[in-house]
DNA sequence: CTGTATCCACCAGGATACTG
DNA sequence: CAGTATCCTGGTGGATACAG
């Protein structure tokens, strides 16, 4: 939201940043917005919150992520771990057996991103019917 | 997050959905995962956000929103309000007039969602030094 | 078991030109 | 003024094969 610097985006193109200068946006000083978008690219990409959530019930391993977020792939399950990782949202603790063991763990900063995220599901969950119906009624495409 | 049912991503490619059976996820039923998905691919995308916020405001014109949306494209403009529309989330009303005018506004539900993504930029706010820490000090990639 | 590497399909979104 | 239509880029993310 608001004048992304250069365009985070979701990463997708984005080769250009805005002409313009900064551009208040309603309240939100530019400054902060880098920030936001890097949450809201976490929070909006297909895995993260998946994830998060599957890790709220406590530490798991690679395979049992795996099989805890049905249809993730194990290239974006690694990719969705690492960046966790990399904000610091989540852990990885390697024991040194054989068969190696893995684990990932939720850091407090992780469970907060998900306090935020649940407030949204609840919202979502709430208005769903309201935003079903008015879709429908939407005629065309 | 959790299961999407089919894979509505932000639209990406998805082509099949997750092989598997629901996958309960983290006490979210798969049932309103559908719904969740879809306010976050809303709140995920690159503009809708920024729309929504801009509007926060007061009403606004076509050309008003895209200057106060800086580096926003006229095909997302135009994209993004109407996505908006349909879920409910913005009115349009457009006075017959000439010139003509056209002038969009939040609804309540708009404005809850607003909300929802204001606490998820307060939280970036609070939490931005330490995100960042983290990412400076993860070493590689 | 826990990943990494490569290939590629697909679609969000920018640029540009045109219309009512 | 308020859009629509068309073309194009490039990044996401699935599939698959391979590695420590």
């Amino acid at each position: 939201m608001c004048v992304p610097e250069r365009n985070v985006c979701h990463g997708r193109h984005s080769r250009i940043g805005p002409r313009d200068g900064p551009g208040p946006c309603a309240g939100i000083p530019a400054e902060q917005m880098a920030f936001v978008r890097q949450v809201l690219d976490r929070v909006g990409d297909k895995w993260s919150l998946l994830v998060i959530a599957v890790l709220e019930g406590g530490p798991l391993r690679y395979t049992d992520l795996q099989r805890q977020a049905p249809g993730i792939s194990q290239r974006m399950l690694t990719l969705t771990l690492r960046r966790l990782r990399q904000d610091g949202l989540i852990t990885r603790t390697a024991y040194a057996e054989v068969p190696p063991r893995v684990e990932y763990a939720l850091t407090p900063l992780g469970r907060g991103l998900h306090e935020i995220a649940a407030s949204l599901v609840r919202w979502a969950f709430d208005h769903h019917e309201e935003i079903r119906e008015h879709r429908a009624h939407a005629t065309a495409q």
